[in-house]
DNA sequence: CATGAATGAGTGTTCATTCAT
DNA sequence: CATGAATGAACACTCATTCAT
């Protein structure tokens, strides 16, 4: 309870402020919370960044892979599972923007990568079933992957940036662009 | 002189400990110049960050764009300078992580970021010709440049973690899959 | 119960690691009791620390002067009583060494002194019987005694620093030299 | 200059308030130098109470053995240091009560006293020779030097306690005292 | 009577910035 | 123009103390 409100507060100030610029009585007042109490929960400025990416990789796989069956053909999950995700970070903005501003942060060994992305592997089997229909280019599913999370990131970015309205048609336009970029 | 050693320790340093972890003191000590120095060159720690910023946007340009002409196929002059972007950040591994970490940072403000990309605005003048010729699908041209480099700078990403061994044809492929996620 | 229990954990803890270097927290926990219960019977670190004191210096008379009866030469009762204290810290070497450091500290009061001193005024009253028999050298009752302890709470550190095996000739030879100090 | 300073400043309030009741802040204050300054000199407030053992330990024994020549009978030789130890600690009150206060502390290591002890290793080859001429019990030199120490300090702390105007006489007396007790 | 989660005042420590040399 | 010792505001973090359960 007081954990996820502690790290909601150091998500959203960390994202508008920048890490160095947010002191940890901020987030305890913005949490409702007393700096003693951040600390029971945290040990220190750097393990609430981590625990909140964790916690947002977290929350992000849940919202995509909620109802998602891996049946159909391969363009229809992928359709389905990118529509989420696109969704996923057009209604969280301040979500989004943390995961692109800590994706290269020292701050987040690999080891909580790692912990973080377990969740995402599904779109690893995915991409490995359309590999061997020989749909794609030549990569490991993997690097499909990844690829793919960079097109929608560069996307997200200059559409959160300018407030766009997105309709239907400009996510469908967008999911194509990613279809088209890794299959043959 | 003194100047440009310090933005270089300071790139590294930023890069390699992340900008909260890095003291004034240690960024001197690097550049080998004393304490002093840097603020005759640089008003603020903050300043340096957004110094660096522009002068890696500069070098980034120029290696970029030397020996450009705007002749030939839209897709031989995109073939040409995408290609010189990757082998850009193939060789400067540290100035790509820079560039990736700080492209969302609170500390880089839209003025710094206009006067920082003023030379990438070339781009746009092939993007512009491209969509002319009804080459690309339906997005103004600032957007076509913030897609592929978005998708450029994912895939550089992973290269650079995974200390893959580049060579022309993975290049080849990776530019064929920007293109074809862009054009119709 | 539970306050000896507490004061035993504080006056461990305290000696091992310094008064400043354990929490409350450390002492409930080596007490076996919840933080809240510390505050229950002590209001305040201060508190414990004299408290530990005056109990310490308790179980320390109660022990020198089992069995001591007022009778027979000064030397023999001197011999008798010293024994006793050389007896009881060798046998209790964690209480000495919380004697020795907390002696001269600031958070223990002339109050507190004062009270935990008073079974060891049978002291005084032997000193000042070898006073009048013009056994000693001319001094107070009170500066024989408070130099009488002093050479013996040295002599003990060494004793317990060294992990020395203490027998009984040498803890005569030492109580004949403390005699040989004050004696004329 | 400062180091000294911050040093003398140190030693002063941690003896009459307490090493945990003293803040680097006061410090500081009274050391007429400002915060970081104390840092730049130490890296702790342990290293600083480490340090100013040292230096005391230094400083008395410069006092100390300041015109020391081992030649004469050893008794004469006794007789000088330990007039002139008594002497010190009576003339410096606040550095006698810092060495009592702190030496079975746990912030001062082994280490520590090992190299501020060094300089008072010539008192055991004062001792070392009075073995050798039978004056003194059986007693290794090294512990006849702490046991002697012992008696001092316990002799000191009650002059200083009682604000004892102390003359000639007194010491004599005292040092006699000493010798009686170690001397066969 | 017992507990330990919650608190925030207070502390040690850091570090950007200044300025005398 | 270069330096780095000196500074103290500001911070991360601790821990004695409280109080609802």
């Amino acid at each position: 309870m007081k954990r996820i409100q502690i790290l909601k507060a150091g998500l959203k100030l960390f994202v508008i402020h920048g890490l160095h610029a947010v002191t940890i009585a901020q987030v305890a007042a913005e949490a409702k919370v007393g700096i003693g109490t951040v600390y029971r929960y945290f040990k220190s400025k750097e393990d609430i960044v981590q625990q909140i990416w964790i916690l947002q990789k977290s929350e992000e796989s849940l919202y995509i892979f909620k109802n998602y069956k891996a049946v159909g053909s391969i363009r229809t999950q992928f359709n389905f599972l990118w529509e989420r995700v696109i969704s996923y970070f057009l209604e969280h903005p301040l979500e989004f923007q943390f995961s692109y501003q800590f994706a290269a942060s020292p701050v987040l060994t690999k080891d909580i990568h790692e912990v973080a992305m377990k969740d995402f592997l599904k779109f690893d089997e995915l991409f490995e079933a359309g590999i061997k229909e020989h749909l794609f280019k030549p990569l490991t599913s993997r690097h499909l992957r990844l690829f793919t999370f960079s097109t929608i990131n560069g996307w997200i970015l200059w559409a959160i940036d300018e407030k766009m309205t997105i309709d239907r048609e400009v996510i469908d336009m967008f999911i194509e662009m990613s279809w088209d970029a890794i299959s043959i």
